[in-house]
DNA sequence: GTTGTTGGTGAGGGATTCCCTCACAACGGA
DNA sequence: TCCGTTGTGAGGGAATCCCTCACCAACAAC
């Protein structure tokens, strides 16, 4: 694939946190023929900005970015420019965050656990507008797809919105009501809606435990 | 410094589940005159195990493996090689990890969102047998040990009164104040002095960072 | 094409809690 | 005796929790 790679490289844009990461993937994808990095971002304002300047082809992005969601982010580009394909690289090995990736708009979802060859071909699956998800995961979602609409079996956690999650996770993470309306963007009083909705929705009797859970999740490095 | 490099390189072994982090950070020390990657693990036992082949100068590990905890490997580490130094690389918040990774025998903590020039002078600080602590990290621990008069480095759980520990157990288990009052048949304005105490001689600052520390604590056996 | 459902966003208002300051009694050292 | 520590608690304003209700957009269903 590198004979007729010479006429344009496509241009990849990359969103993570981790400068660690995002060293690390620029490397992985300089070395290629035919891809390049075209621009990287820390947070999603500064993604969507650059983005609108870089125009790139792909956009790589983790899920858990420190301030906004990456779901949220993936809403956003698929409103700003649906055809741009967007491959979610995460740390977490969630079946939660897959299938929410991919409703939102995403093309692949693989994780940081996943080796080298595998990143590389996610990126030429999803440059070529095919879904890229490990085996594991496509069976998982094959089942739930045929299981019928209402299955129900996983973590209670999959009830949740993505919205929903979100604060949950930000609750996990010892962020107060006040805190996560302000990083959200959200009134106080929203969110407070969604602490309600978890609660009912988990079973949690009051919002100690709501809490206990939340961070209990995250302390076990949100794998379900 | 890499003029007097030719006598030996130190040797780095790598923990982490990541491989593409593994990768990067072997991509990043290999590139160095003086540093050179000995070996590396994804879990705990593996990382034991080759350890004890390799006899690296210096091993890097995740806090948050797959199986089993880092902190276990860090004491696992300290068991039997008790001269090794260790340097956490962790995607973790610092605050709840850090001062624990350094109790169980770590030299240095350093998180994923650093850039890279952070991490090889964290891996030379440690191989030189210094600590390495982010600046607002380091300033907390400082504040800490000023603040208490003389806790000889313990835990900062060793500052609590027994009324206070008691209330900290339950705060962990998920009791709400009204709660605690009733089963300790306290006044809630007592359980609150209790709380805010707490608060203070652990340097939290406000109910949700007690709440986050109290339920780890808890929900690593009570233990440390 | 009108319904129905789900998801995201909020308001109103009373009950609790949080957070800070202060108080006081008992007990044990120096 | 004086002082530090520990256990106990109050007062009051700010913030929150908790419950009910509402609006609207998207999308499915009939």
């Amino acid at each position: 694939m590198s004979n007729n790679a010479e006429k344009r490289k496509a241009r990849v844009f990359l969103v993570d946190d981790h400068p660690l990461v995002r060293e690390h993937l620029t490397a992985l994808i300089q070395r290629e023929t035919d891809l390049e990095v075209c621009g990287e971002a820390a947070d999603a304002p500064t993604a969507l900005s650059l983005i609108s300047q870089r125009a790139p082809d792909l956009v790589i992005l983790d899920i858990s970015l420190k301030r906004s969601s990456g779901l949220e982010l993936i809403k956003s580009l698929k409103e700003l420019w649906p055809k741009l394909p967007a491959l979610v690289l995460s740390m977490h090995d969630e079946m939660l965050y897959a299938e929410r990736s991919l409703r939102a708009g995403a093309l692949g979802y693989i994780t940081k656990e996943e080796a080298t060859v595998n990143v590389l071909s996610a990126i030429r699956k999803v440059l070529g507008g095919q879904v890229y998800l490990s085996e594991r995961m496509a069976g998982r979602m094959m089942k739930r797809m045929v299981g019928g609409p209402r299955d129900e079996a996983g973590s209670p956690l999959e009830l949740l919105t993505d919205r929903e999650l979100e604060v949950f996770q930000m609750l996990g993470r010892g962020f107060g009501t006040r805190q996560i309306a302000e990083e959200l963007r959200l009134g106080i009083k929203t969110v407070e809606s969604y602490r309600a909705r978890i609660k009912e929705k988990l079973q949690l009797a009051d919002g100690n435990q709501l809490l206990q859970h939340a961070i209990q999740w995250v302390q076990n490095g949100a794998r379900d």
